[in-house]
RNA sequence: GGCCUCGUAGUUCAACUGAAUAGAAUAUCAGAUUUCGGCUCUGAGGGUUACAGGUUUGAAUCCUGUCGAGGUCACCA
């Protein structure tokens, strides 16, 4: 039982007993450093139920809590402020009973299963920085809901179809000369985006072309032979054309491939894939069950519409008149088969960019009106754009920043830096790489998640990889000292620590560690990594005060060294778990 | 134009969802240290929380308006 918890039913005690009223709820907070105590009641809240002076009635809880709570040893009042001092003894025998930190906080998993959906990209373009932020987003987020007991399923939709797709299958066709990944050395992502821009630029000059020819802008758009052709060969595809579909296949396939390294690189990984290849048919199905249920109604061109003015948004398209599905329309799909698939899965997040805000309230809207019981818990992790310190990324411009490229500059920098440290020259070629590929990685992606995904970020290359102040590779490193203090003050026995008097460095680390488990379960109510990621810092911060004013080693007596040396082996393994749930791995040395 | 999000030290971010004197990091400045101006420590300055009202014992946080940044309003995905 936390300590608010017991304080809690204490002073709703408190306040039955003196003033014979009844409380709802106890606001706590931490204690200010320039005041006396370890945690904070606040009594304003109060005064709706107790009428009097908030210093008085500050008093006389305190003056209670003293006499009948063991752990609270004396308190003062400021101001409508109960600062209350904790005993040694209540944090001591929260330490000791405490047997392995290395699972602190954590809790077991439940049936209670959630889908989180991330990554989602198109099949014609290596992925960028904004592709990042979405991944590291996704991918946090289930690993803390794991973390907090929630089963959970990692996924993605695959966005392997339409006119986009046909472009860069065209251009391979007619420049490639069968270039594959093996014989050009390409990941095949970046092989097949290049048929992609290959085809913009074609396809820009055919319609100056044809402007020079006496058309308008908007006629040769239309009628350059290069789309003309795409569009076709859509429908080739769609009427399951055999050269086509194989074609599609076969690159489909070197952008898996290529997709496959940059998400091992980054560390993240997948349960199930969904192909929209495969679900836009599905969600057809739902519309015309929808017409049925009066969900959706029917223009006379035959476009199929649901009508959300009633709930304060707009008339939204959900097949168009020639019976092709519209984006909306495999989302319903995909949503249901979801559900289908894994029937323990209660709610669903997906992880997607602020511009489709509205796409998802709307998306969320219509399962709620086709009546699934699930759609009372879907989510929307939107997060902001990443932006350059030049500005937007922009791709017809060129100031995209490619995926695999981001991640081996983070891990020169990494190595850059290390290498002036010189404390791994021991190391093998082996170990070093991939120690900076730790550090590196560790930056980018401490430096974007720490930021509350709905605001935009700033992506400034130099200040991510920095060592200091508030960066992954400063957390990593106070970790690795942990451990070569460990090292060095090898086996330590378990003994109880009665009798120890504790200074307040060691009473502050002991608060802030004693909180991990509520932070993480917060985290997991907010979808928020940013949340584990401040809590690190703080904890690392006081680890250091700690570490600089009292000597682990020069301990007068055995059990206070014992102490301090278990006190920072707790710090590391929480350190440890906190940096899991976002992703990113700690060195045992660096 | 309608709707949505955001606006906090020079900069990048916090502030436990309404509480005490708004905190860190970084940059700047001043000391200490040294082979040097680089590394390391110590300290300081830096804020009317975009602006104006309102609610409240109490507002960066909630409400209204203004300004600014971005997004979105497709039979694109």
């Amino acid at each position: 039982m936390s300590l608010q918890n017991i304080l809690s039913e204490k002073v709703k005690l408190a306040i039955s007993q003196l003033y014979n009223a009844s409380l709802d709820t106890v606001e706590f907070q931490a204690t200010r450093k320039e005041f006396e105590g370890d945690i904070t009641v606040v009594v304003f809240p109060m005064l709706r139920v107790v009428k009097g002076n908030p210093v008085q009635i500050g008093e006389s809880i305190g003056t209670f809590l003293v006499e009948h709570v063991d752990e609270v040893i004396n308190f003062n009042v400021v101001k409508g402020f109960l600062n209350l001092v904790i005993s040694d003894a209540y944090f001591l025998s929260f330490f000791s009973e405490v047997s392995d930190f290395s699972s602190f906080g954590k809790v077991s998993e439940s049936d209670n299963a959630m889908m989180v959906e991330y990554s989602s990209p198109n099949t014609n373009k290596p992925l960028h920085l904004g592709h990042v932020r979405n991944v590291l987003l996704g991918y946090s987020v289930a690993e803390i809901l794991k973390a907090s007991g929630k089963k959970v399923y990692k996924t993605q939709i695959v966005n392997d179809r339409g006119i986009h797709i046909c472009k860069s299958m065209l251009a391979w066709e007619r420049y490639g000369n069968g270039e594959t990944p093996d014989s050009t050395g390409l990941k095949g992502d970046k092989l097949v985006g290049n048929y992609y821009v290959k085809f913009d630029q074609e396809y820009k000059k055919e319609i100056s072309q044809l402007i020079s020819e006496g058309l308008t802008e908007e006629e040769a758009k239309v009628q350059a032979p290069m789309l003309v052709e795409a569009q076709e060969m859509l429908i080739k595809w769609e009427a399951g054309d055999e050269e086509v579909v194989s074609l599609w296949k076969k690159m489909n396939g070197w952008v898996y491939n290529g997709f496959d390294k940059t998400y091992e690189a980054i560390g993240v990984d997948f349960d199930t894939l969904y192909y929209e290849s495969n679900t836009y048919l599905l969600g057809k199905e739902v519309i015309k069950e929808g017409i049925a249920k009066d969900v959706f109604y029917q223009k006379e061109d035959g476009s199929i519409w649901c009508d959300l003015t009633e709930d304060g948004l707009d008339e939204k398209i959900v097949q168009r008149s020639d019976g092709t599905a519209v984006y909306m329309t495999q989302d319903i799909g995909t949503a249901i088969q979801r559900a289908k698939d894994y029937p323990d899965v209660g709610g669903m997040i997906y992880t997607v960019g602020n511009e489709q805000d509205y796409h998802f309230k709307v998306l969320f809207l219509i399962l709620k009106k086709l009546g699934f019981n699930w759609a009372e818990n879907l989510f929307h992790l939107s997060y902001g754009m990443v932006d350059l310190p030049s500005g937007k990324m922009k791709s017809r411009e060129g100031t995209v920043v490619d995926a695999d490229d981001l991640i081996s500059d983070m891990a020169a920098t990494a190595k850059k830096i290390s290498e002036e440290l010189g404390k791994i020259d021991d190391f093998s070629e082996e170990e070093k790489e991939d120690l900076y590929h730790m550090i590196g990685l560790g930056a980018l992606k401490y430096y974007i998640l720490k930021v509350d995904p709905k605001k935009r970020i700033l992506f400034n290359p130099e200040e991510s990889v920095d060592f200091q102040g508030n960066t992954g590779p400063f957390i990593q490193y106070t970790y690795a000292r942990i451990q070569s203090i460990l090292r060095k003050a090898g086996e330590v026995s378990n003994i109880s620590f009665d009798g120890i008097t504790l200074q307040s460095k060691e009473k502050e680390l002991l608060k802030q560690l004693q909180l991990f488990p509520e932070t993480l379960q917060l985290a997991a109510s907010q979808y928020s990594p940013a949340l584990i990621a401040n809590y690190t810092y703080d904890l690392v911060k006081l680890y250091n005060s700690f570490f600089q004013n009292i000597s682990i080693f020069g301990a007068e007596k055995e059990i206070e060294k014992n102490f301090r040396v278990q006190l920072s082996s707790a710090v590391g393994q929480v350190i440890k778990t906190a940096f899991s749930v976002l992703g990113i791995k700690m060195p045992e040395r660096m």
